[in-house]
DNA sequence: TTGAAAGCGCTAACAT
DNA sequence: ATGTTAGCGCTTTCAA
């Protein structure tokens, strides 16, 4: 009797509130009606919990896939209070090793059960901070925050909000960290291609660093640490010879063509990612300079494209998928409950290529 | 009264059955009370809809600010049947063509009021049904999906369920296009290819074509296109220059070092996506030929890194913002309700960049 | 202008 | 082993 009844209220505001052309997906009530039990019942055959009958489980699951049953996990989510869905935001996706670190969250997490919303800032801090109130609005479980449009007031904000968020590759200022991240020793990815450059006798070292508009500098620690290692070498870095980038192609290279028409140019480039180093790759190209005889170029991040630009090019590798699983195992814990320690800075490493080579002068 | 009483429910549900670290997001019960209304009232002071006393809106707005107010937009789709959230689905978003899609299609959506889960299928038919489902089950307005991992069945169940799908770039055999898509005139992207090859003065012409494990081409159109092209202009493909790719940077390279090897190599790689055009390029790069002028290479998609490749790389231009804003004016025109016809192919553009040049053998 | 009440599709405690 | 019931947070009709 009751579900007759309530079947005929579904029937009458579908009727009445839906389009018409719209398709009604089966839902469990449908189901309990076809197999003449409650949709409590099916409930339990779907989840498998409980204890149900076999012959009604035969039933139940039946009529589903003949009802082309889909759960809507819209209600399952409401009711549960999770959506078993993680928010990752970056600055752009278009640059691969975002696109990398996107790929390998989505991966994992779906794994383990998530799917990932992965959302774009554009460097944009008004935009970041509406995309976050957006994810929490949408009741993500939680969420994987790389810097780059996301200021520290809006992470805040989620994290007092009680939503878990964990910061990655964050690249600030000591002092500045976020309690639960997952870093990389930035800095000392600048020592790294400070040595090696030095080590190749380069002297005259070039930097194309990517600084914003406001004049933070946005990879500040791995800049540091290359000048201080210069700086140790008795080999300081000239100011002349720094330039700026936003971290794209274009800007890598427009900061390349400058460096390389100073009247006394570098011999060695340092772009502070991969993207401007393959733009300084082109503006050499275009300049008519071989890369690594006349020129050496080296970026940072590693990207898939590294070894396949011509020549491939010398970088800093971050092991993007222990970073990843750090940063999801660290989320997934505290969102199940548990605490975990975040873990210690990633270790970078020098992939050395063939973009760089002894200096020209040295020989 | 009656508001006392489901507030008081409310406390009990959450301190019985939620984790106790949970930080409660305020309702618009919590407003309701606080402000000495009705939840109805909230709600309609918060949509902007119903006629509201200027006192009784402002008392509302005060308190929900006050308490942090952020709206469950699960509970809000829960009722309106609708999640504001679109899929796309494409192969791999490491690829930067795809990646391009993925940022314009999230750019416009969010323009237009539109989330987007960006999932990847790898290539793999098992893994996109699954996701399909999934995107399905969580209830999402509507669909675009890119080939590659996406069976024809797969689709047509979604679509059959009445779930909004647009087919975007498929490259079929005549004939089996699906109603709702925008394509691309990717044979006649190939003929572009094979006329600017022949214009040249090219004629040992070899195609990386991204062929499946099981055999099907992938590229099927472009190639096609090309080989027609070739066979009218009285210079047929030779089948021993033809080689296997599967779209990314590594077959790229490893089919031009094949290609490379052969007795009576090629004096132009035409390679079915710029991913493998630039691993061709390295494959050239690494046995000392110098492109264009001991080799010409020409891709297909015009990825954003294409003008930066050294040499830059002449490519086919796939118009992605007319893409994806037709696609998306065609999902979202039908989850509205309306009709709207499905637009004409696109056209392909040839981008003459540096790395194609004259023949070496005809000069 | 506001309140009461029903219901979106599902889960889970409790009762039988 | 299964049914009853309440409720997740919100929207919206209907009544007052």
């Amino acid at each position: 009797m009751h579900i007759l009844y309530t079947d005929c209220a579904h029937e009458i505001r579908r009727s009445t509130l839906l389009p018409i052309q719209e398709t009604n997906l089966a839902t469990i009530y449908d189901i309990a009606k076809a197999a003449g039990v409650t949709a409590a019942t099916v409930s339990y055959v779907l989840s498998g919990k409980g204890s149900i009958s076999q012959a009604t489980r035969e039933k139940v699951m039946r009529y589903a896939s003949e009802l082309g049953y889909r759960p809507n996990l819209i209600a399952r989510s409401l009711i549960k209070q999770e959506t078993h869905t993680i928010g990752l935001v970056i600055p752009h996706i278009i640059n691969p090793f975002y696109a990398g670190i996107a790929e390998t969250v989505e991966r994992s997490a779906y794994a383990r059960g998530f799917r990932t919303m992965i959302t774009n800032t554009y460097e944009d801090e008004r935009l970041g901070a509406e995309l976050l109130e957006d994810l929490a609005a949408r009741r993500v479980d939680g969420i994987i925050a790389l810097p780059g449009g996301l200021s520290f007031s809006a992470i805040q904000s989620m994290i007092a909000s009680g939503l878990p968020v964990i910061c990655c590759l964050w690249e600030e200022e000591e002092g500045q960290e976020v309690s639960l991240a997952v870093g990389l020793d930035f800095k000392r990815g600048g020592q790294l291609v400070a040595e090696h450059l030095l080590g190749l006798g380069h002297r005259r070292i070039s930097v194309i660093v990517d600084v914003k508009a406001n004049g933070r500098i946005d990879h500040h620690l791995r800049f540091t640490g290359c000048q201080e290692a210069l700086a140790n070498a008795a080999c300081p870095l000239d100011a002349a010879l720094v330039s700026n980038g936003d971290s794209s192609l274009e800007s890598g290279e427009a900061a390349a063509h400058q460096l390389l028409h100073l009247p006394n140019p570098p011999t060695a480039i340092f772009a502070t990612n991969d993207l401007m180093a393959i733009g300084a790759m082109v503006a050499a190209w275009k300049l008519g300079m071989r890369v690594p005889a006349d020129l050496s170029i080296i970026g940072f991040d590693n990207i898939a494209l590294a070894p396949f630009t011509s020549p491939p090019l010398t970088t800093i590798n971050v092991d993007r998928d222990r970073l990843v699983k750090l940063a999801l195992d660290l989320l997934l814990s505290i969102i199940e409950g548990k605490q975990l320690e975040p873990p210690p800075l990633l270790a970078p490493e020098l992939i050395a290529r063939a973009s760089t080579a002894i200096c020209p002068a040295s020989r």
